[in-house]
DNA sequence: TCATCAAACATGTTTAAACAAGTTTAGAGC
DNA sequence: GCTCTAAACTTGTTTAAACATGTTTGATGA
């Protein structure tokens, strides 16, 4: 529940454009309506609709006013500019989400994944390789390294479930920042196995790595998404400053 | 040049943690501190920190501090979340960008057209086929759908250049906003022709799609980015929302 | 020595007010 | 009718102040 009144006039608006309540390139009603109808100050209103341009819902126009120019997307859609995980994108976008963990293990990082996780070498952590479903096909194969020391009692069904809200809700654990790179990589012989593709037809992955920081500064976990390029869709809205 | 303050002290704090005046994962000073050296009010000083957030460069952390998480990313970046033509992005990152009009016409959209890139059937269009090399590497393969009314009098010696350059700087349109999809695709003929690539080693390439609006609201240009994939990459910030 | 607690200090939210700058509207004057 | 202009809008920037909430520190007291 969002307690801070900028939040809730943030999702009511965004709610009210998702809902065509304003139209496709219309003007949204001016500060001073949205004002009176929220009854708060105009900084915390126009905190709201701050938010709505950097999600590229609308546009604000100085002297004239705030076009919306939201158009929905479709199906497998995963947003950027928030951290979510499968789970909750999945189930946001209307899909019924399955994950099985092909692998649960812990060790200590040797020089070769000190170099691509960022992890020093010898810190403690969760291995684990995880596979996510859509609606019963195989979409994502997850390799997930977990500081140990930051992510205490993981276990096996934890991870069949919601890794991420086992830290948030029982760990208290409060996630903050995640920095992604996007690439492209070849398809390897366990790709191919657990998606259920074939390198004659595509023989390329999508590949998201991701390093997570939480509220304290560190950075507890490394992973590695490798998406099947067929169903593979990112979404961004950029705002151009002034240079 | 930066009219605002915020900007300005927003460009003094990310230039100076860029330069490490501010070491990795330490505090910077506090927002007392940084009031009075920049002499601005608080609000102006946290605008200026609210976007090294959204950067990824900090991270706040209520009753403690703002701590520097900016560590620098390697070659050829193309950093996401501002809007960027290759020129810009190439020299910001040191390198040597040029680029070669293959194709420059103009005609309506057909239904087909209509379909992928947005316009409506029978907008009179610019489309242009350009190639992007860095360093004398052909890595990007662009395919440009230009609103003919909002961009008057483009040429080709215009595309060999900078068109964004021509567009602000002449035309003095504001470019505002930019809505990207992120695809992975088959690499056809055309991409392997022009890119020297071999579909015998990798098959697909990295594609970005955009539609970009001016500040009159009106999405003036659709564009096709094809990147080559062992050279592409994508980096991201995300910052997760209280729930 | 050690635990407790209040003060000091950090960031987070909200309001109010003033001025700046771009756009639209309505009216005055021709 | 037409043009020009001033007034009334719109969003953009900045300051000041108050209160909320989380963290650290240091003094007090047992």
């Amino acid at each position: 529940m969002p307690k801070a009144i900028y939040e809730t006039i943030y999702k009511d608006l965004k709610q009210k454009i998702e809902t065509d309540v304003f139209a496709y390139q219309e003007l949204l009603p001016s500060e001073n309506t949205l004002i009176q109808t929220y009854g708060c100050s105009r900084n915390t209103l126009r905190r709201a609709v701050g938010r709505l341009v950097t999600d590229g819902y609308v546009q604000t126009m100085q002297g004239k006013g705030v076009r919306n120019i939201y158009q929905p997307i479709s199906q497998t859609a995963f947003t950027i500019g928030e951290i979510e995980s499968f789970r909750e994108s999945a189930i946001r976008n209307g899909h019924h989400p399955h994950t099985s963990v092909l692998l649960f293990t812990e060790f200590a990082v040797n020089r070769k994944q000190a170099q691509s996780t960022g992890f020093p070498v010898g810190t403690e952590i969760y291995y684990i390789q995880r596979l996510h479903y859509l609606d019963d096909i195989p979409l994502i194969l997850n390799h997930n390294y977990f500081l140990k020391e930051a992510t205490p009692g993981l276990t096996k069904e934890i991870a069949e479930n919601s890794i991420y809200q086992y830290l948030e809700d029982t760990l208290q654990m409060t996630i903050v920042n995640s920095k992604r790179i996007m690439t492209v990589e070849k398809m390897t012989q366990i790709d191919e196995k657990y998606l259920n593709m074939n390198a004659e037809d595509y023989n390329c992955m999508a590949v998201v790595s991701s390093q997570t920081y939480n509220s304290d500064g560190v950075m507890f976990e490394y992973t590695q998404s490798r998406h099947r390029p067929d169903y593979f869709r990112f979404y961004d809205n950029a705002v151009r400053r002034s240079v």
